[in-house]
DNA sequence: GATATATTCCCCCTCAGCGGGTGATTTGTA
DNA sequence: TACAAATCACCCGCTGAGGGGGAATATATC
């Protein structure tokens, strides 16, 4: 067997159960090789550099750091590894922060043994694992609400406003007068009971306007 | 063998041999029933309302209407239907644009069968089955650039121009002074060479630094 | 201890932009 | 035909944005 050609994997967790039965798990599974397992970030700090691993399991509700603060850490001291973020929680906070971090992955620890080590494939072949409720979240996050109170060209100029542009510009890009863009300001404003620039961007995203 | 529980599909497809593909191997699996299947939006639009399913494979390019555009027309006449995008390309834009108009998942045709078929199972129970490489692209959008030139405050203080407040109220929720405010935008300006905030928003969004 | 860098604050200046009120016209579409 | 959408007009007050200086604190980093 060609240890070389394995797929270095490094786990972070805290529960000793969980990581052995991981370690347990990937080490027995073909073309992987278990290169370090870690309680915590700061155990991981001191080793993990020169275990070299090619994925990393990473637990968010970690003792000391956790798992997300320390996600920057490790993408800053190992760039080139892929981080599986592996987690009880569901919260979207939590979701879009870790893959804002540079997360390759998210999975939910329901996940059964066998989708993880998929998952470890599927990253190092430049997929991006979920779980099927993170994935449904993450396609949520990019849906836009279709029952909106402005029209068409109001969503537009809103969308123009809200990339900072002036209204003097937003009317010579659509090539329409600076009165004409000072009118359908006025009628967002109306529409979404807001007096500012500020608050019709606020509203307009949470609503999901734009 | 209760009919009513099936999960009915329909699929919009204008290549015959994939349609007939797809519906007679969904057709044969246990608990899922093909209610209809349609060459194009427009022979869609006629029966789909009545044939009346639970989840719908849309393919992107199709003649007339595209299977994009004729997203938000199906999820108008029937607002409880899942949407899978079924396609070949891969394009960003494209993704995205589903995604926003509401694709409960977005799957390329070389997806095996099988995978297919367990897609509108997660579907149904609420997960959003991606390809490999789409939820990569997914993931990857979420990504921001880990080498900015701007400190974490100029970034704080950037975002927060980028939701259109005024420097003043940025200065009050920071708790700082107004001439602090723009103090860091001048140096922002100075590290991104713009002179305005829409650019300022432009350049940071541009490379991620937002 | 010396050198940067980040963060904070201060003064000056000009000009364009913003928010709001009250209208009208044309162009589709239901 | 009646309605909504999109376009343009002229009024007003004022504060906000951008840019020119400079300078005092930290807090690292060497």
């Amino acid at each position: 067997m060609k240890r070389d050609l394995d797929i270095h994997v490094a786990i972070i967790e805290d529960d000793e159960t969980i990581r052995e039965g991981y370690a347990f798990l990937i080490g027995n599974t073909n073309g992987y090789k278990v290169v370090g397992t870690y309680p915590s970030y700061e155990d991981a700090a001191k080793r993990i550099v020169k275990d070299n691993p090619d994925v990393i399991l990473l637990d968010v509700e970690l003792p000391g750091i956790s798992g997300i603060d320390a996600l920057p850490k490790l993408k800053k001291i190992l760039p080139d590894t892929h981080i599986l973020i592996l987690t009880v929680y569901e919260q979207e906070m939590l979701i879009f922060r870790a893959l804002g971090c540079g997360a390759a992955g998210y999975l939910t620890k329901n996940t059964p043994a066998e989708k993880i080590v998929a998952a470890i494939h599927e990253v190092m072949e430049g997929g991006g694992p979920m779980s099927a409720h993170i994935a449904r979240m993450v396609i949520s996050s990019f849906k836009r609400n279709e029952s909106t109170p402005l029209t068409r060209r109001e969503t537009e100029i809103l969308e123009q406003i809200a990339t900072g542009k002036s209204r003097k510009r937003i009317a010579e890009e659509l090539f329409i007068d600076l009165e004409t863009v000072k009118s359908h300001i006025k009628n967002i404003y109306h529409k979404l009971n807001v007096h500012s620039k500020a608050d019709a961007i606020k509203a307009a995203k949470d609503n999901k306007f734009i």
